[in-house]
RNA sequence: GGCGCGGUGGCAGAAUGGUGAUGCAACGGACUGCAAAUCCGUGAAUCCGGGUUCGAUUCCCGGCCGUGCCUCCA
């Protein structure tokens, strides 16, 4: 089984090949803590959740690091705009961004560095830059100086020349060159600051990632990922710093970027109003029905996101689960909630072949519905059934899918929703049951219309009737 | 201007130098009191023009259309 992944620093699909194969180690470039995470943010972290579970199935130890930025610009202006100080609004942000990826079905990182509690770091970085002769220090600023990097620009394919024709931003007169960039800014009147030997002041926006990376992962590691805007120049700089401080030739040996997002058709932007939050969409969708319909499109392919995609992949899930649902006789959901790589002999090998293949997720999930096909047409023996199942939730389970109980999933409804409760829908059951056996069937397909408006769909099956809110 | 991505059935969306997946939708049938679900079956697609090739949707060139980035942005 050979994992090939798209690398950017390539431009191209190659055989990924660990550091170390007792020990992979991916960053993924995670949000700012200023507002509530949205669907775009969802893509990217979804992509890399599942690169996570895929890696874990195929090494023993894969550390998987994504970062808190808990100080930027954004936030600052945000708090000075709300009057909430600024502690507050990184807690309250990050907070409420665990609880988008928990209901959103996305494994919690093995660690969440956090930009605050690496200052020190940043700064010692910062300094070997200057003493290196690569930065330099002006005006309470510490600068990367782009020209002493001979092969800056790499990743993004950009010569020095073009950043400096092509920049739009009036240059700050204490650089030395135009496409200078920023280690270290001084603090205004108000604002968040560190001593630094640059004086009092805040880290620029690349130089985090940097200092975390050789914190936690090392000077060099696996793999690094983010979205495709981060390409340049956020990526660009983190190499630039890292690779110059340490001495290294690459900083990741495979970059990846997850695609762009649109909104029935329309980029998605604040101005236009067009965008969602992931918890607006929790409120209306379950979790897993909103991140099969992310990965229903191939994680470099450009998304269109609507809410009609989220609805096919809620039936579709609705499929997967009934299966589980209507033969819970045979095969005992509960007891198998944790399938993992120990139970990779059951696991279908042309299921895992296109996730290895730069995480095919449309394919992978066409072979889960073909193991869900099997599994309905299975009727030779409980024993084979109850293979084909197992099959089918092996499968689904490394994607992170088919996670809770089946009547759970065919009883969620959306937040503050005011339908009727279990408890009057298996009454009303009761009462169409009781019409049907009268024969009345008027007076039962009054019942069947009048949920079924309400929202709650029966489905009359040889073990009796079932309900879900559809 | 520079760098990049894409154009596949009604919709979504993979793959491939040689019969073009899968899901949804549609249609026919089985089952059902009727439905739903499930099962069996049917029809339906590679933007245009060149080139390479025995053969191109796939590789190359050009065009058209759409779209992203170029120091806020996942």
């Amino acid at each position: 089984m050979t994992l090939s992944l798209y690398n950017t620093l390539l431009r191209t699909k190659e055989a990924f090949a660990p550091i170390d194969r007792t020990h992979v180690k991916l960053y993924v470039c995670g949000p700012t803590v200023y507002d509530y995470a949205h669907i775009g943010n969802a893509r990217t972290f979804s992509a890399f959740d599942l690169l996570a579970r895929l890696l874990k199935h195929l090494y023993p130890k894969v550390t998987y690091a994504r970062n808190i930025t808990d100080v930027d610009d954004k936030i600052i202006e945000r708090s000075n705009q709300s009057g909430e100080p600024i502690d507050s609004v990184t807690a309250r942000t990050t907070a409420q961004f665990h609880a988008d990826m928990d209901d959103l079905g996305l494994l919690r990182p093995d660690i969440e560095p956090r930009a605050t509690r690496h200052i020190g770091d940043m700064i010692a970085m910062i300094e070997a830059l200057i003493a290196k002769g690569f930065a330099y220090a002006a005006e309470g600023h510490a600068l990367f100086n782009v020209p002493s990097m001979s092969d800056y620009g790499k990743l993004s394919r950009r010569s020095q020349d073009e950043l400096i024709a092509g920049a739009r931003v009036e240059v700050a007169p204490y650089k030395k060159s135009p496409a200078d960039f920023v280690l270290w800014k001084p603090a205004k009147e108000g604002e968040p600051g560190w001593d630094s030997p640059w004086g009092k002041g805040r880290p620029g926006w690349h130089i985090e990632c940097s200092a975390m990376t050789a914190a936690h992962l090392g000077q060099v590691f696996d793999i690094h990922g983010g979205g495709l805007d981060l390409i340049f120049p956020h990526h660009e700089n983190e190499i630039a710093q890292s690779r110059c401080a340490h001495g290294t030739q690459v900083m990741a040996n495979v970059w990846m970027h997850s695609g762009f997002l649109t909104i029935a058709g329309d980029k998605m932007s604040k101005s236009l109003g067009n965008f969602y939050t992931v918890r607006e969409l929790l409120d209306e969708f379950p979790g897993e029905a909103l991140r099969l319909a992310i990965l229903s499109a191939h994680y470099r392919q450009p998304l269109d996101f609507t809410k009609d995609k989220v609805e096919l992949s809620k039936k579709k899930l609705d499929r997967w689960y009934r299966l589980f649902k209507e033969n819970s006789g045979v095969f005992n959901f509960a007891n198998s909630a944790v399938l993992d790589k120990h139970d990779g002999k059951d696991l279908d090998p042309d299921f895992l072949n296109a996730l290895c293949d730069d995480l095919n997720t449309p394919e992978a999930i066409k072979e889960i519905d073909r193991l869900v096909n099997e599994a309905y047409a299975e009727n030779s023996s409980t024993t084979a059934l109850a293979l084909a199942m197992r099959k089918v939730k092996v499968a689904a389970n490394l994607m992170g899918f088919l996670t809770q109980e089946p009547e759970a999933w065919f009883k969620w409804q959306p937040a503050g929703a005011s339908g009727l409760d279990d408890a009057a829908v298996e009454q009303a059951i009761a009462d169409r049951l009781a019409a049907r056996k009268a024969k009345n069937f008027a007076e039962a397909d009054r019942i069947r219309n009048d949920l079924a408006a309400q929202g709650i769909i029966l489905e009359d099956g040889p073990k009796g009737t079932t309900w879900k809110r559809g």
